[in-house]
RNA sequence: GUGGGUAUAGCGCAGGUGGUUAGCGCGCCAGGUUGUGGCCCUGGAGGCCGUGGGUUCGAGUCCCACUACUCACCCCA
């Protein structure tokens, strides 16, 4: 058996609500924001990561999947959302497009890793790059974004840390400053940290090595070292994120590993997967675009990591109640003639817009209708010699014992009518009906109980009794009363409409469709 | 690249000190009269016990190697 590459994963057709939700809500809060989608190839040419990303980043160092095509070019699997969208704006905007320019971005992303809990050689960023702004309201902009869509899903746990990096000025300033301090330590320092030292002694203080920790404790921080520009910035930066109620912590060990990172850095980080919290990183990176070829461009973004908020989201049980809506109606045949006018009414409801499927494989009507319960099919209609003979049929509700009678050539206007039906008499229900009002006058039903209605509907109370309407036919709706709740007292109780069955059916769950009988 | 853990049915797991046809739960399929789901009952399919060596009369079980997966470091989303 060929199985799957090392630290990929499927996605499996009982995950994708789960995934269309969470794509479905950062597109609406981009939207919200102001910004459009953008795609870019999977592969880029090499040497846009080796100018973007930067040569002494691990990331283009020991992590990019680079082949040569069959032209002998050098392209690379993006390692990372932002280059990618810097070359697009380049080739295709630079100079045209209004700016502040609001993009967002689905991608895979690339990087030759050992896997682990929180961390795959291909997984999936939501993304978010503005360009053309150099104010500090952009960065907030951004971070709002972020903050917005984490409180779409109601996170817990999560903390957001900002810190500055500065510019290349008052960055040279730091490194002289932090070489100084650490100099007479250095020969204590792993190996990767006096390598560090020369290339970018900023990194030192991300080190996870006990002994290294030790000695950046007292080390000098960046933040103190920023020109005035950039300390502004910053200052800006946090004021604006107070203003707009966003929490946030300065981490003055925050540090990017990708190079084009100027300014403002930031991370949410969680604590709730394990070891690889970072959920969503970004930051400035005035230098990016002219970096790559570009004219000078200040920007902001940021890389949100989809597998790790899916995690995230399923720890805290806050996907639990996204689940498929299934099948709106499936078609049970019973022999060959009935196979041919069920495929009818299929592709009639198909064509109507109403999902609809018929049995594939020849199976008894047990087996169909639990095949019918296995995909959620919200109704089924069983279709066999006498139903092609009285040219009706029954669609069953499956979540409940209301059924329609419906004749088979008008099926659709049909079923339509008598739902609309339905709903307008019967959504004072104990159903899911998202009825909620505010009516705080007492019942008018005469039942005692002076609880307020709280759903929409015309009834005043939530009582039992007084909210559902006689089935029987009859327009008393007060003659009901809550200890004998499926008659009423009328003369027409022996002529009950009622659809449910309640004779012959089981009533082993709750019912849901409106009916008043109780449960068994 | 460096460490630790694990590999038995589609999934989750049992299988003291080696011993005959390798089990359990869930899932899947089919039945429980003639046309109706969920619960319950019965039956069925499905395993070269990760791969390759070794020890032994005999290995799922013991030893070695390899591979895969997994967690952690590094780094990052």
């Amino acid at each position: 058996m060929i199985s799957i590459p090392k630290g990929t994963k499927d996605m499996l057709p009982s995950e994708a609500v789960k995934w269309h939700y969470i794509e479905d809500t950062a597109k609406m809060v981009a939207a919200i924001f102001g910004f459009k989608e953008i795609r870019t190839p999977i592969f880029e040419h090499t040497e846009l990561f080796l100018r973007g990303v930067g040569e002494t980043t691990d990331i283009v160092n020991k992590e990019m999947y680079t082949f040569d095509d069959k032209g002998g070019r050098s392209m690379t699997l993006k390692p990372e959302g932002t280059a990618g969208v810097a070359r697009a704006y380049i080739e295709n905007m630079q100079g045209n497009a209004t700016l502040p320019l609001k993009m967002f971005y689905f991608t895979p992303v690339f990087r030759y890793e050992r896997p682990q809990s929180g961390r795959l050689r291909e997984h999936h960023q939501f993304g978010v790059e503005l360009y053309g702004a150099d104010s500090y309201l952009a960065d907030a902009e951004v971070i709002a974004l972020a903050k917005n869509f984490f409180d779409e899903f109601g996170l817990k746990n999560l903390e957001l840390n900002i810190n500055s990096i500065g510019c290349s000025i008052c960055r040279q300033k730091y490194h002289k400053a932090l070489r100084d301090y650490l100099a007479s330590n250095l020969n204590k320092m792993c190996g990767q940290c006096q390598t560090r030292f020369e290339t970018n002694p900023l990194r030192i203080l991300d080190c996870k090595e006990e002994k290294c920790k030790a000695i950046t404790v007292g080390a000098p921080k960046i933040t103190d070292f920023l020109c005035d520009e950039c300390k502004a910035h910053f200052d800006g930066v946090k004021s604006a994120l107070t203003a707009q109620g966003i929490a946030f912590k300065v981490n003055p060990m925050i540090v990017r590993g990708l190079d084009y990172y100027t300014r403002t850095v930031f991370e949410f980080v969680t604590t709730s997967i394990g070891a690889q919290g970072t959920v969503c990183g970004g930051g400035r990176y005035n230098n990016l675009v002219s970096e790559v070829g570009g004219k000078p461009t200040p920007a902001v973004g940021f890389g949100l990591g989809l597998e790790r908020l899916l995690m995230v989201l399923e720890n805290e049980h806050l996907l639990d109640e996204i689940i498929d809506d299934g099948i709106g109606f499936y078609i049970a045949p019973i022999g060959d003639k009935a196979t041919s006018r069920a495929l009818k009414l299929v592709t009639q409801l198909r064509n109507e817009g109403y999902s609809a499927e018929c049995d594939l494989v020849g199976r008894s009507i047990k087996a169909q209708m639990k095949y019918a319960d296995k995909i959620s099919a919200g109704f089924v209609v069983v279709i066999g010699d006498s139903e092609l003979e009285s040219g009706q049929v029954i669609a069953k509700d499956m979540k409940c014992e209301r059924q329609f009678i419906v004749p088979l050539d008008k099926f659709v206007e049909s079923i339509e009518e008598q739902l609309d039906e339905y709903e307008a008499n019967e959504h004072n229900c104990d159903c899911d009906c998202e009825s909620d009002c505010e009516n705080t006058e007492d019942c008018k039903c005469g039942c005692e109980d002076e609880k307020s209605c709280e759903c929409g509907c015309e009834s005043e109370c939530d009582c039992n009794n007084a909210i559902k309407s006689c089935e029987c036919g009859c327009e008393d709706e007060k003659q009901i009363n809550s200890d004998n709740a499926n008659k009423c007292d009328c003369d027409n109780s022996k002529d009950s409409n009622c659809e449910c069955n309640k004779e012959q059916s089981k009533h082993n769950k709750n019912c849901t469709g409106g009916c008043n009988h109780e449960e068994e």
